[in-house]
DNA sequence: TGAATTTTACTTATTAGTAAGTATATTTGC
DNA sequence: GCAAATATACTTACTAATAAGTAAAATTCA
């Protein structure tokens, strides 16, 4: 796959992971490159086809840690702790997550991309829900009510945790992070 | 005050919180008042005017509410459950909340209107923080760790949960509202 | 050579913003 | 009490900039 292909994914992420869909443009892309605007075209003809091979890159990398993760057989609370791992880089790196930064747009993206983000949020969901089940079944986990909900409850936290830390404070992250592992323990 | 400045601030919240802050313009305001978009620039010269008068406004609503609480005797538990009901009223509507909708895009805003989202921010968090400490020592909340952590995972909760309800399922909201508050009970 | 990649040189649409003008009230001076 | 001055609430008619997107030519690579 071509180099600069790689590089516009790259930086588009990056983009809307700080700015956000609706704030960053093929200028802003084929500027920092070093290239025109028309070769960005030429990898991703519209916007559109851009965000949505961004999202599906990321529920391809998504799926391969999960599938990686059972594969070498790490219990649920190892899981979780990688998986909310990558929240704590994102907050480091003061971006956000896919799904939050995308999330609060969702009527202004079109068709392709919303039905990838909604794809993205499910499987997160589900392996969450999966995990938190089969964690508590094994007393690594405790908490009441609906896995599901406990589920979309780490969610929301993780995904505002990093909005929230943007406007207020970087280690207001932390506090968030701990306070789910904290709940989480038998 | 005038009429058409109230309705301009009106629609002008409802598209940031639907649409968000870089994905509507003043003319999609003035289409839809059946006014010109000089006539918007007439009473905010610029978006980020208008953009900062709006969060201004909501955090003199928000303000006002907590006195009104206060003035009224209710307990803890009671306004807590009333601020949350602005949540799940938004949910209801499909909007989001001010913070989490222009808090994905907090760098792509303009000094004043990020200056006015960090304060709105912080009001809501040291509110919460008080109810929680006087609700845990009243035995009417329970819950582990400092106050203003716990106020931080709420929050987040609230905000990102109206996110992932337009992506995923509105009653997804509705889970995870009633986990927050079976979480705080004793 | 021929296909892949990239630039040149655009178009069309939309954006925020402005300058100048107008009708209708409202206030002020006499 | 009434004319002159002024403020309110807009419209008309723009600009300058930027947005996404495209056709065709030029270049690079294999």
């Amino acid at each position: 796959m071509s180099v600069t292909r790689e590089k516009i994914m790259e930086l588009g992420e990056d983009l809307i992971r700080t700015r956000g869909y609706n704030a960053f443009s093929y200028q802003d892309i084929s500027s920092e490159l070093g290239i025109k605007n028309a070769a960005v075209h030429y990898y991703f003809p519209s916007k559109e086809n851009l965000g949505t091979s961004i999202v599906k890159t990321n529920i391809q990398r998504f799926e391969e840690m999960i599938q990686n993760m059972q594969n070498r057989g790490f219990d649920e609370l190892h899981q979780l702790e990688i998986f909310m791992k990558i929240y704590v880089k994102s907050n480091r790196e003061e971006k956000l997550c896919i799904v939050g930064s995308l999330g609060p747009n969702v009527e202004s993206l079109n068709e392709p991309t919303r039905v990838e983000l909604k794809k993205m949020t499910e499987s997160i969901v589900v392996w969450l829900t999966g995990i938190l089940i089969s964690g508590r079944e094994k007393n690594i986990f405790a908490f009441k009510g609906e896995a599901r909900d406990r589920a979309l409850l780490i969610l929301s936290s993780l995904v505002a945790g990093l909005q929230l830390a943007r406007i207020l404070d970087k280690t207001d992250f932390k506090v968030i992070y701990q306070a789910i592992l904290e709940d989480l323990r038998p």
